[in-house]
DNA sequence: TTTTCAAATTTGGTATACCAAAAGTCGTTG
DNA sequence: CAACGACTTTTGGTATACCAAATTTGAAAA
């Protein structure tokens, strides 16, 4: 069969247009008419959005259409709670246990960052960004938070990168990526410890800012 | 409609032969066979292996039969070391945001087990002390916090089930619940992770002692 | 006897049709 | 004019049929 089944290749599409805010938070996914707008039976897209509604992207309300979730400010703060300590928890442990490829790995990516530092893409940069904080999660060695931390990237993607796109500090990034890196080289828990939390520390500043700044727009617009 | 749909019946079965032993690890369950066997449709039964498979208990393989998960000793360590951390992060947030009532609720599982302590059902008690787990990350007001310990704890439902069966000490259990709850109480951050700690210390080697009787049992008996 | 290739079977993916419940609508009645 | 109720529409849940890919099997050839 084919590598990308076709409720997969749905639920990608339907993910980008959520994430990109094509489709607005609220509004209704209706297996019907969407399966016959793309052109495919109800059968996959039904599969597609149970897909986005385990990432949290969709919500399935019994016996009602599902609706493409709004998380509310708590919601992501809570999220980012949890990728915090997750995060912490990542290097704490990546101290015992990362292998030389993972911080190779690191290391490549921090790389990659200070060369194509300027005049690259901000979108790009902001997935480089993503993987590296993916690979720390991965050189903990514990499968399950690196699954955990991916999921909460996945579902903070649109957060993220609206307080990535508003704030033009890469310069900052690179350094404080730099500190963890070294950090996690000398196997030094506590400098580890201190990297993360002055890295991740804004994040959920930045974060709270521009998602109630965007309520705000949304109050008056009236699409509550 | 139903209040429950007929794939989470199904889903609710299979976990329950799953997670009792009666559908073997490695196991393949095709879609085709099984709801002939149960008397349902493709559909619900398809959708019914998407749900175990996002819970962890089936493996999905493309274009093969699911097969029921075979959890490897290191899958279930990693999982109970993310329990623990989470457990960990749910008392220290609780200690700042538990409200009265989320207290009082603890406060009355472990009266009930204070006073069905003997003579209760071991099954029975082993879902209260869950509940009791579950309850603490409840209370650190996190949601994401609260669901991912919940998906653990459903992962790790076999293992710690028979980890429980194993070791009768549910005397040890009520002393330690009550040394968190009483930090908890007194909102003492340091002594409820002490709490924890003490408490949850102990789970990973009996889970792993558990795990590795029935990996030594299973090459005998050549079900690898 | 071994190897190879093609036909048949198995199995998951997709499309379509039908059903039942919930919500919306409109008319009737108090 | 308001409120209640029956009818229609909408929508998700389920059953069934068909398709394509992958595996298996068996026969033929080297």
């Amino acid at each position: 069969m084919i590598e990308e089944t076709l409720a997969e290749q749905i639920a990608r599409q339907l993910r980008r247009d959520i994430l990109r805010g094509k489709l607005a938070p609220g509004s209704s996914i209706k297996e019907r008419d969407n399966a016959a707008e793309m052109g495919v039976s109800r059968t996959p897209m039904r599969e597609a959005i149970r897909i986005l509604a385990k990432e949290g992207l969709v919500i399935l309300r019994p016996a009602r259409s599902p609706i493409v979730a709004e998380p509310s400010i708590k919601e992501i703060s809570d999220q980012v709670e949890v990728l915090l300590a997750l995060e912490k928890l990542s290097a704490e442990l990546a101290c015992k246990n990362a292998t030389e490829e993972d911080l190779a790995e690191l290391e490549r990516i921090q790389e990659y960052v200070d060369l194509n530092f300027d005049g690259s893409d901000p979108l790009d940069m902001f997935e480089v960004d993503m993987s590296f904080h993916s690979a720390i999660a991965r050189a903990s060695g514990n499968d399950v938070i690196a699954d955990m931390h991916r999921t909460l990237l996945e579902r903070l993607w649109r957060a993220r990168y609206l307080a990535a796109r508003r704030r033009r500090n890469r310069a900052r990034v690179v350094l404080q990526h730099g500190a963890i890196l070294d950090a996690l080289k000398a196997r030094d828990r506590v400098a580890a410890l201190e990297a993360i939390e002055a890295h991740l520390g804004h994040l959920e500043h930045d974060i709270r800012e521009v998602i109630e700044q965007e309520a705000e727009a949304n109050m008056v617009s009236g699409t509550s």
